[in-house]
DNA sequence: ACGAATATTGAATCGGTGTTCAAAATTAGT
DNA sequence: ACTAATTTTGAACACCGATTCAATATTCGT
């Protein structure tokens, strides 16, 4: 036969059929729903793929198995949000407060978008961190790294307290998050996200201690 | 037979066989620590039995099935920790200010010595309080309601802030607490206590922001 | 030392679910 | 319409580990 290897790619991209609709999608946004609800364990590959409305075998073409769907979920939050935060990072036009708080805001939207994914970060997250320590998704670091970046800046300017832990205080900070994004996405009547919003800024900036006090 | 009931009950008292050592206990610490170390559900209940030196039998003698068993550290540490805190709340000697910091080295004191509850508490609290939301030990509704007053207190003293909603506090400092303990229990050496303690104290009462700036 | 009550044991059971894979369905080019 | 490649399907498989329970061991008063 004299076809070149060119051609015969030529063939292969023309006879490749296109997966119609979203399916990858459609399971990842399924199982998260899942999750959220069941907690991972006690989450039914039956139930995705009936949410999802695919058949079972499906949800392992697009998937190696249930943990990869889990990773997926974590792969896609965490890079979504190193990306918006590196864009934050890069603007010269902002203060540091400013900075700060655009990234609370950042965070804060994001998860109040996608209640379900807070939701099992919430429940997931620390328990894959513990063991996967390794295979957890290089977004995550990144983010923090960034995260970590600013409040050195910030300290370097003298705007923030330089007897501040800058590791500790991102655990600080996004373990009270963590909290009370779960805590809103159960009860949301209990916690206004504007209320919510609003006391993260104060209380990770001022503190508990009521300063215009005599 | 002429044998009272009072008599019927001194026999069984007397018969009754004291089970020897504290199997109970000793199954509560092995499980405990095998939940910390493989996240609840891949614990085995053969690996708590073999840690325990204890038969698999008799798990079942002492909890009713694995459930059962980390209701139960939560139950002991709760209520523990409740306790503690109500001793406390009564003292009349102390500020506000000095009670909520013993407050936090009490919360800080109780976990860094019970380090492997504290990581069952980190990955499995959640999604407990997520589903059991009912059958979760009181205790620990009592506790957190502890905690409420005494910032409630503060407050109408006038030495917390009164725009901060004490509910959203109390997610708040408890949300950090727990990612902090776990970060400290993974790798005590980047988290040692004394800077993780003076930090929560910190922060939690001062905030990120240098107030001596100028 | 004996017997009755109690405690301990761990092999076998049993239910449940993640995963596989051979068959069926769909697509697109000719 | 026919073919070949690709995608979808879901019943069946395989495994695993929580729980059970009949048998054994231990204790203690007499």
């Amino acid at each position: 036969m004299n076809t070149d290897s060119i051609f015969v790619f030529k063939i292969n991209l023309n006879v490749m059929r296109k997966k119609e609709g979203n399916k990858e999608e459609d399971i990842l946004k399924a199982a998260t729903e899942v999750f959220a609800q069941s907690g991972f364990y006690d989450a039914k590959i039956s139930k995705i793929a009936e949410m999802a409305n695919v058949s079972i075998g499906s949800i392992y073409v697009y998937y190696k198995n249930k943990n990869d769907i889990l990773n997926k979920i974590f792969e896609k939050i965490w890079g979504s949000l190193y990306n918006n935060l590196d864009s934050l990072f890069k603007r010269s036009d902002l203060s540091m407060v400013e900075k700060y708080d655009a990234m609370i805001d950042m965070i804060f939207d994001s998860f109040t978008e996608n209640s379900a994914t807070a939701i099992v970060i919430a429940n997931e997250q620390q328990r894959l961190l513990l063991r996967n320590k390794d295979s957890f998704t290089e977004y995550y670091d990144k983010f923090v790294g960034l995260g970590e970046e600013i409040v050195r800046e910030g300290i370097k300017k003298k705007v923030f307290n330089p007897n501040i832990d800058v590791n500790i205080f991102r655990h600080f900070l996004l373990g009270a998050f963590r909290d009370l994004i779960t805590s809103w996405a159960i009860v949301p009547e209990e916690f206004p996200l504007n209320l919510v919003r609003r006391n993260i800024k104060f209380l990770s900036k001022y503190g508990l201690l009521n300063h215009n006090q005599e």
